[in-house]
DNA sequence: TTTTATTATGCAATCGGTTGCATTGATTTT
DNA sequence: AAAATCAATGCAACCGATTGCATAATAAAA
């Protein structure tokens, strides 16, 4: 039944005071170096482990930095967090992560939660329908530091660490266009999410330098879920003008989509050329390939914990980088090529 | 520049003691119901948030559980975690989660950064390589409760939280069988694992209960990656004599084996059936459908958390139940049927 | 040798709840 | 009316590390 070690028993050993038993402890100039090697030895001898709780007490430190995203299980998502992991585990900083499962009302109930939990920062991805700012506004007043990532939450003056929505749509309608397609349908999420708003830009912007106008009924807003995808195939067959391209901003309902056009008699890339986004595992699985724009997910994570610690270690401050853009890149696969028929 | 509020604060305002607005806000029965009212009525108005660090401190409780997982970026993973998050969410817990990345040694500083942020309990899915347990022994020296789930740690004499995965792999070859498929090749991971090597038991039953003799040969232990779906397949197109099913314990692998099957033009049923594992999302969205065992993983992270929680409440205690076992089920597809040629 | 820096360590207050053990006043029992 | 019981609240120690300010010891400068 160990009894738990302190400093205090570290000092009476050494016949030291407590305050030297800490400051040696944590490095402290003031200390001599013999003195420290003699201290850590005894800490180690005596299977000392320092308590957070006391430390955070008194230092006003939790040592803690929040998330939120929108869900845990999603390609994108999971692989964010690993990054995010990887980095806290390593500078000895935890996380705690909760999701908001779409719902503004959840993710208010979340930030609540981060807030009592007096996290040292905040780090977020916005809900679907997430409208209001003034959940948020507590860390602001206090001063704790809250950087949104990926679904960011525009004209906030927050740090946002994001991709460059826009090209990514930019070049996956221009590769379409450029393979030959000029009727391509974009189906998209959401868009008062500035993920799909600025795809949704890159993807008129391109049509507009190829001067092909755009018609806004192309333009299909679903919960890019894997049932979209087989909805959008279903409202794509009854069609009487067919598209002969999809841009999905989504891997994995873009291949749903897939299956079911397939289903339904309509091949990719032959009928219809498809592109994702993402770069998800399963766009290399299936046939035909799908081409897609990469997401640097892990990146993105380990990007958005490395800037919140260097902020609340005041290595640099956030304000002045209010924006991160990382880099993603189309990836041509097989299912936007064009093919003559054979 | 809010200062917090503390209790000593609610105590002065309202001419108590810190100790009855402590009692008070943790709902005391000693306490007068009026009080009570009174009490949380001025917390509320002063913006009051409870200190947990000086509670912790306290009470020597962290309200904190500790996850380590092999990698948090993978279909069944994050949505075990998923599951956690949601339930100890609810019940106030907290989550610190980390990643072994699939190595022992990671596993052990993953371990230690657990005990040291002293942790109310540990969930546990252990990595491929691990083979000592070691590293856990000073969670059962403190008492501290330990849960393994998916991939537990045989003979360890701690609760365990699994699917019946001898069945699932008997249940996957049984309808092989069948369906007529009698040279089936069984691809797994590490058979050091439980996960594994129990659904080795289970193809093993199933085809001695059918009178086909097994051959070790017929097992291939992969790392149930994308690349190893590839390598199985490019193994299984130089093979002489070719399988005519397959049952491969991940459905990423499988589903990346037909796709470069179908490119070796192996067509999926019609020249090899395949059954997969886990019921990930990708499953129904390629062609043909992929014939799998579902897995409740969210139900799995769930129960982990409520059966922690329960057990650090008190209401039960975890050591009598040694073992829950979860309901899986084969889940019927297209790539597992045996198709006359038409 | 005296004075002044410099280095190393200790003192004691502090962070904010929690809780065993009084204490007070009101109510009930004998 | 005195004694016993009960309800509600307060006192004060405690959890364990941190840190501003002193102090002691030693070395360097005058």
């Amino acid at each position: 039944m160990g009894k738990e070690i302190t400093i205090y028993d570290i000092a009476s050993q050494l016949q030291l005071s407590p305050a030297t038993v800490s400051r040696a402890l944590n490095n402290h100039p003031a200390i001599n170096e013999k003195t420290k090697v003699l201290i850590n030895a005894k800490a180690e001898e005596l299977g000392y482990r320092s308590n957070k709780f006391a430390s955070n007490l008194r230092k006003q430190k939790t040592n803690t930095i929040g998330v939120i995203v929108p869900r845990l299980n999603s390609y994108i998502m999971s692989t964010v967090i690993a990054g995010m992991e990887k980095v806290a585990n390593d500078e000895g900083f935890n996380l705690i992560i909760s999701q908001s499962l779409e719902s503004q009302r959840k993710e208010i109930a979340n930030t609540k939660t981060m807030f009592n939990s007096r996290v040292d920062g905040l780090l977020v991805s916005v809900a679907f329908d997430t409208d209001s700012f003034e959940h948020f506004q507590p860390f602001l007043k206090k001063k704790i530091p809250l950087i949104f990532f990926d679904r960011i939450f525009e004209n906030s003056d927050c740090p946002n660490i994001v991709i460059d929505n826009a090209k990514g749509g930019y070049e996956a309608t221009k590769h379409l266009i450029e393979q030959g397609f000029k009727n391509i349908i974009h189906i998209t999420g959401n868009l008062k999410r500035n993920v799909y708003s600025d795809r949704l830009k890159g993807y008129q912007q391109a049509l507009s330098e190829f001067e092909i106008p755009f018609k806004s009924d192309n333009v299909w807003v679903t919960a890019l879920s894997l049932e979209a995808g087989k909805e959008v195939a279903h409202r794509i067959k009854a069609l009487p003008i067919k598209p002969d391209a999809l841009f999905i901003s989504s891997d994995l309902c873009a291949v749903s989509c897939i299956a079911t056009l397939k289903e339904l008699n309509i091949t990719v890339p032959n009928d219809i050329a498809v592109v994702g986004f993402n770069n998800d595992p399963v766009s290399q699985v299936i046939s035909p390939k799908l081409t897609t724009i990469h997401y640097p997910a892990k990146e993105m994570g380990e990007m958005a914990v490395k800037s919140m610690i260097n902020h609340l270690k005041g290595n640099f401050n956030l304000d002045a980088t209010n924006t991160i853009t990382l880099r993603s890149e189309l990836i041509v696969r097989e299912s936007s090529l064009f093919l003559t028929h054979s």
